[in-house]
RNA sequence: GGUCUGGUAGUUCAGCUGGUUAGAAUACAUGCCUGUCACGCAUGGGGUCGCGGGUUCGAGUCCCGUCCAGACCGCCA
């Protein structure tokens, strides 16, 4: 038998028996007289001792020992003269009697410490040793019990977990397709599924009613720290519901994940309509941890002689309350911040409310006292506060302001990771102008449902409609998005019509599904939820990589396995594929 | 496709306006040590300064190119 208990589990009530464990060296502390092992497994760490009454052979093999030697010992738990209470197994120790080395191990590349001395690069090479250390065990042992917290709810709930395939068909709507050549169908090609979303609609179709599945979905896109190739979605759909219905389900199963993982209560989750979110935050995933909401400032600021205001569509700013302290270095770097190319802002005005109540600005004298006075009044401004205001065109202007307001509060503090702040942002508009190919695209995705008030603006203002689509925000985080679908085949013509679909187009790419809404589809509305992002969040972390256990680097590749990578001619003949690399 | 940051010992990093033999911590090895748990003490080994080119009497340091890593913009229905 390799163990009797393992390394995480032995006390005090355990004195005496004489036992077997297995594990890894974590540590050995030799002090001459006697050694001290630390012998680790998931569970935990347990001390082994030798000393100078036991064997001559056993103490010198227990010098041996190196970093991450796989052993099993057996012995007697005895009580600790020196009691550790930082490990659960602190009173004990075991004395041991037989000691195997079941395996040696080279020097591992990095310490494997909660706080190791490795780098990303290395951690990633050597992942397997990586996720020896606790940090990122807990991370995965954390996303174990959420999803399994999520199918209990949802099965709590009635839905069904179905699976739906991977080898797809390409489409061109959406992100890239990651694409498997047919060996069998020679110049053709299955795509990866950047969602199941045809998959999920065709199974309400079939009357599954309520379905989810914890799946992995697949986007051929450039990474970022929340983004990876692969990832996992919560995807859920309903049959005979509206947004409310999915509203109040996800609101719950949200509300059951936090009150079952970090034992928080969520609360009521508020709601937002898009366009009250990019008017008042500048973003479509407002954080709402904190305030400091955008205030428009058109009115008491344009037409007073200051050319960079007059010449705005829009003069928006933010009041950093109880920030007039911000030295010209802070505000200079502020300035810096918003100058950066990836936000390209051209400048920053800023204003101080003295403790008098006047308003020392950095545009003094393109205004009077009372017009600044006036501007801070718009902002509901009170002494020591600091105004931050920017201007230019409506859309980049908030976007940029939306940065501002973000990097503010991470200075302040405002975005603490242990505070939860959720949001459902409504009301998304149903198309997207895109500059580079001249069309309308779908925002969401091209079955999702005009608000049917608005059905009438698509051939007059396509841009002004409102889609039956919703967004979890959670911490300025897109955590999850859905929307109630169209279940009617002419109404989904009409929508491939808008997207510059030609109906053979759309017949090609998605007549499978056309054809089953003939055939008495429901009406029908889902979501999904990024399961990594929102377990990063539950960590506490920044990147999803941390919640992934075998992650891919920010270039796509996998740096352990050394994928991708070339294959064989032979694998390309039986492929029909000849491949020429463009310079 | 673009912007920025970085690449120096196994690892994490320092190395200034170019100048002797490139340092620290940690890890590792050896020796000593009977209650350690970040053990301690002593000694020691360990470097193609990512790669290529250039400037210079002289380059880890400056310039150009390139590769790799990370953050971000574009992109991500």
């Amino acid at each position: 038998m390799h163990r009797t208990h393992t390394c995480g589990e032995l006390t005090l009530a355990d004195l005496g028996k004489t036992v077997t464990l297995s594990g890894w060296v974590q540590k050995s502390r030799d002090l001459g007289g006697m050694t001290f092992i630390d012998v680790r497994d998931r569970y935990g760490i347990t001390q082994l001792t030798f000393n100078a009454d036991d064997d001559a052979s056993l103490r010198a093999s227990a010098r041996e020992l190196g970093r991450e030697y796989v052993i099993k010992v057996t012995g007697e738990v005895i009580e600790r003269s020196n009691k550790n209470a930082k490990i659960s197994t602190g009173d004990i120790e075991i004395k041991v009697s037989n000691l195997e080395i079941l395996n040696a191990a080279k020097l591992p590349p990095f310490t494997i410490e909660d706080e190791t001395d490795g780098g990303d690069d290395i951690r990633m090479k050597f992942r397997y040793l990586d996720l020896r250390r606790n940090p990122v065990r807990e991370n995965l042992i954390l996303r174990h019990k959420t999803s399994q917290e999520v199918r209990r709810y949802l099965d709590s709930q009635n839905f069904l977990e179905v699976e739906t395939p991977y080898l797809i068909k390409s489409t061109p709507e959406g992100a890239r397709d990651f694409v498997v050549p047919s060996r069998m169908n020679p110049g053709e090609f299955y795509a990866l599924p950047q969602s199941p979303q045809t998959f999920k609609q065709l199974l309400m179709v079939s009357g599954f009613d309520r379905y989810f599945q914890i799946v992995k979905c697949f986007r051929d896109e450039d990474l970022r720290a929340d983004r990876q190739p692969e990832f996992t979605q919560i995807d859920c759909e309903m049959s005979f519901v509206e947004q409310e219905d999915v509203l109040n389900i996800f609101e719950g199963l949200a509300k059951h994940i936090f009150k079952t993982i970090k034992g928080i209560d969520l609360g009521n989750v508020p709601r937002m309509t898009y366009a009250d979110a990019m008017r008042l935050y500048g973003s479509d995933k407002p954080d709402i941890r904190f305030g400091m909401q955008f205030v428009e400032l058109n009115d008491v600021a344009k037409g007073k002689g200051f050319p960079v205001f007059d010449a705005a569509e829009l003069v928006v700013g933010i009041n950093a309350e109880n920030c007039a302290h911000y030295t010209r270095k802070q505000l200079d770097a502020l300035t810096d911040f918003i100058k950066r190319p990836q936000i390209g802002a051209t400048g920053l005005v800023y204003a101080r409310v003295n403790e008098d109540g006047s308003v020392k600005s950095s545009v003094d004298k393109f205004f009077t006292p009372e017009q600044l006075s006036a501007i801070a009044e718009a902002f509901h401004a009170k002494p020591g506060d600091l105004l931050l205001i920017m201007a230019g065109g409506t859309d980049k202007v908030r976007k940029q302001l939306n940065e501002l307001r973000l990097e503010v509060a991470s200075q302040l503090g405002f975005r603490n990771k242990e505070t939860f702040a959720p949001l459902w942002v409504v009301d998304f508009p149903l198309l997207e102008w895109d500059e580079e190919s001249g069309r309308y695209h779908a925002m969401h995705h091209p079955f999702t449902s005009p608000k049917p008030e608005d059905i009438p603006l698509l051939d007059t203002n396509p841009g002004e409609v409102r889609a039956n689509a919703y967004d979890f925000v959670l911490n300025g985080v897109e955590v999850g998005g859905g929307s109630i679908r169209i279940h009617d085949r002419d109404l989904q013509s009409l929508m491939f019509k808008h997207l510059g679909f030609s109906p053979e187009e759309a017949k090609k790419q998605f007549g499978f599904l056309m054809e089953a809404f003939t055939y008495g589809a429901p009406p029908h509305g889902g979501l999904a939820f990024g399961f990594d992002r929102l377990v990063s969040l539950l960590a506490g972390l920044d990147t999803i990589r941390d919640v992934i256990a075998f992650p891919k680097n920010n270039s796509g590749r996998d740096v352990m396995i050394d994928a991708p990578s070339t294959i064989h001619q032979e694998q390309l003949d039986e492929l029909s594929l000849n491949i020429a690399i463009k310079a």
